[in-house]
This record gives C-alpha cells, sequence and structure tokens, in this order.
DNA sequence: ATATAACGTCACTAAGTGGTGACAAAATTA
DNA sequence: TAATTTTGTCACCACTTAGTGACGTTATAT
C-alpha cells in the first residue's frame, strides 16, 4: 500500500526535526507545523506520536535492513576470506553511524527507554542473531564469539554517540580523522584476535 | 561552605525524579513539586535549572573520584600485579554501572546532548587521561593501548545503558547474571591480549 | 446526480512549561 | 530599637503541550 503525500509529509517533517533539534523536541504540534498540515492528522494516519515515530524508525534502522544483505556474503564466505568480511561488517557499520545523524538520534532515543520502540529492536535483535549464527559456523564454539562481536558493536556505538558531542574519549580526539583510523586498526586487531584464538 | 537545608533537599529532589522518571521528566515545576518548595528558589540558589542539574551530576558523577583512587593503586602496582589492577578498575566501572540508576541516567543524558554538562565531562576526561598516563608506563609506547582501554570502557557503559531496557544484545541475555560473568570473562581475556602484545 | 467515504481545517480544552515581580516573615546586622 | 538582608510564599505571565469535536471540502463509487 502507497503513502498518500501527506502522510510522507509527516514522516519527513519528524527527520527534519530529528536531524536538527534532536528526538527530545519531537512532539505533534511541531511535526504538524513542520509537514504543514493540521496535527489531527497524525492522530488518523497513525494512531498518535508513537505511531508515527514506530512507522519513521522503521524506515531509518540501518541495521535491520543492512545485516540482511551481510548475511548473504557470510554464506558465501570461505574460510580464507571469513575474517576480512567480518572487518568489513565492523568498517560498514561504523561509518555509516558515523554519517547518519538520525541513526544516532534513534540510538539515544532508544537508550532513553522509550519503549515504542522495543518491537524495532527486537526485530534488529532477531536478524543480528541470525547474523552471528551465520558467523559462528566459522568460529569455535568454545570460545564466547557472541560477547566479543556484542562488545565491539556496542564499543563503536557508545564512542560514535559520545564523541559527536564531546569529542574526546581517554585523551583521544575524535574530532580529529586520525582517531577513526587508529579506531578502525584496533577493531581490526581484535577481530584477528578473535579468529585467530578460534585457530583458522 | 555549607549546604542550606532547601538546597539539600533540592538535589535530592532532583536525584527522587532522576531515579524513578528518568531524565527527560526533569523540570523546575516538579523539582520544586517534589522538594516541597517554590520553585523561584532554584533561580535563586543555582541560577536556573541547568545550574542545579551541575550541581547535582557533580556529587554523582562516579568516575571523577573514583579514578583519583585508582591513580594511587596504580602508581603503587608493580609489573606483576598491574594486569589484574587493571581488570579490576574495569569490572569495578561495570559493577558500579550497573548498580546505579542515577549514573546511568546520568550518561543517558550526556549522550542526549545537554551541553550543561560539558564541564564536568571534562574533568572526567582529565583525571581518565591521568590515570590512562600512569597505565601506559607499564605498556609498549608502540601499541595503541589509549584506544584498547577506550573501546572497553565504551562498551561497558553501552551495554549496560542498552541492557536495563531490551535485556538482549546479539542473542545474549543480559537479564541473566550469567551473561555479565561471560562479559567479565571476555573483558579479562582482552585485558590478557592488550599486555601480552606488549609482552610483559 | 446522489450518497458515501476520505481528506483536511479550525477552534477549543485542560494541563503543564519556564520564568518573574510583589510581598511577607524571619533572621542579622548596625 | 531600627535598618537591612535572607528566606520563602503566592499569584501571575505568555507559551507550549497532547488531544478532541465540529465542520467543511473533495473525490469516489453507485
Amino acid at each position: 500500500m502507497e503513502l498518500k503525500e501527506t502522510e510522507k509529509r509527516l514522516l519527513e517533517a519528524v527527520s527534519h526535526i530529528v536531524e536538527n533539534d534532536g528526538f527530545t523536541k519531537i512532539g505533534v504540534n511541531r511535526i504538524a507545523n513542520q509537514a504543514g498540515c493540521d496535527k489531527v492528522l497524525i492522530y488518523r494516519y497513525f494512531g498518535g506520536l508513537d505511531g508515527l515515530l514506530v512507522e519513521w524508525a522503521k524506515r531509518h534502522d540501518y541495521y535491520s535492513f543492512a545485516y540482511s544483505e551481510f548475511i548473504d556474503t557470510i554464506k558465501r564466505a570461505k574460510d580464507g576470506n571469513i575474517k576480512q568480511i567480518v572487518k568489513d561488517v565492523f568498517m560498514c557499520q561504523l561509518n555509516y553511524l558515523k554519517d547518519n545523524v538520525l541513526m544516532q538520534e534513534l540510538l539515544v532515543w532508544e537508550l532513553s527507554g522509550h519503549s515504542s520502540f522495543k518491537g524495532i529492536i527486537e526485530e534488529r535483535e532477531r536478524i543480528g542473531y541470525k547474523l552471528q549464527e551465520e558467523l559462528n559456523k566459522f568460529l569455535d564454539r568454545d570460545s564466547d564469539n557472541n560477547m566479543s562481536i556484542a562488545i565491539i558493536i556496542s564499543a563503536i556505538n557508545y564512542i560514535v554517540l559520545f564523541t559527536r558531542q564531546y569529542h574526546k574519549i581517554n585523551g583521544i580526539d575524535f574530532s580529529n580523522p586520525e582517531a577513526w583510523e587508529r579506531m578502525e586498526a584496533m577493531i581490526s586487531k581484535y577481530v584477528d584476535f578473535i579468529f585467530d584464538n578460534n585457530n583458522l
């Protein structure tokens, strides 16, 4: 089913507000004003603010659709290049998040505890888990690979979210591109560590 | 200079609100109501909401004062036990954050981009950096130790903040205490990795 | 052409927001 | 005792919030 013109405008209005003022400033009045229509349409079309935001989030949740691609890539992988593929996935995630303000705001909003997004997070988790399952075929079952990956993903997310405001972590200035290269290098080293521990 | 009774009540009111409803629900009206006094006193004593929150944050920022202790411990460390000390610091940080809702909310609030806390974050960063400098005396200068540590700290923060709401990351259920043990084990492994790479 | 449903506008409510000026009581100071 | 400063109360401001009911307008189908 296609989107009506007004529905599109409302969704775009959400993007506009989130991008400029962040999620904390969101609200029916502001959205309707930005979209140039009446707020009553938010209730009619989306059942309210929550419904609209969920619909918006579905369309901006990188992980949910990107992971689907990665799964195919990993399925076609061989022992020889699996390490590089995993590195690519991480770099892809890092660079996407770094450049995408909407996704950043979405993650922060989730951390703030707005339960409207629970469905989306569960879906994301489901796909992420499938990805991990595929990956585990290449890895030693004795090692806690899920935890290794979880730690790296979490680190990426936190560092991106934190440094967009405060620049420095542990003496490293992330407003300097060189810092991100160092981070990529370290992640790469960690991946080697994970795989080497599995004797590949 | 001592705190007046009313100032204490205001600060406690902030804690109460943050603990129960999170930072998003904070505001002068609610705080004054909770403290059982007039909101005008917030402006008189703290210069406004921001001033009050900064004062509150200073008193609840774990890192700022805990790191000071760690520095002494590390200064007294020897090659033999430095690895264990670093592990202890991480575990301490993990468990403190895990049990402390106020600190969790503070971190999320910072990520949401409320610049009032910039001063506090800079102070925290300054002390964290000193800690790292002490640690670097034990480590190989060729390896990017600051980055290794930054990644682990970030991972700890993100995982704690995320799982208090959504429980699962990458197939791991953090509502199960066993998951946290796995995490501690993995961090321990990483620390070994960092130090072994430095040929100690 | 007419009935029906979809689409959109407007005015309104009730409550909450941050913030201020006027004023009273109490404690300190001279 | 008298003057002054501190501490606190109250009423009010203009504005924003989420949400609703009533009303037109337009398009679609019969």
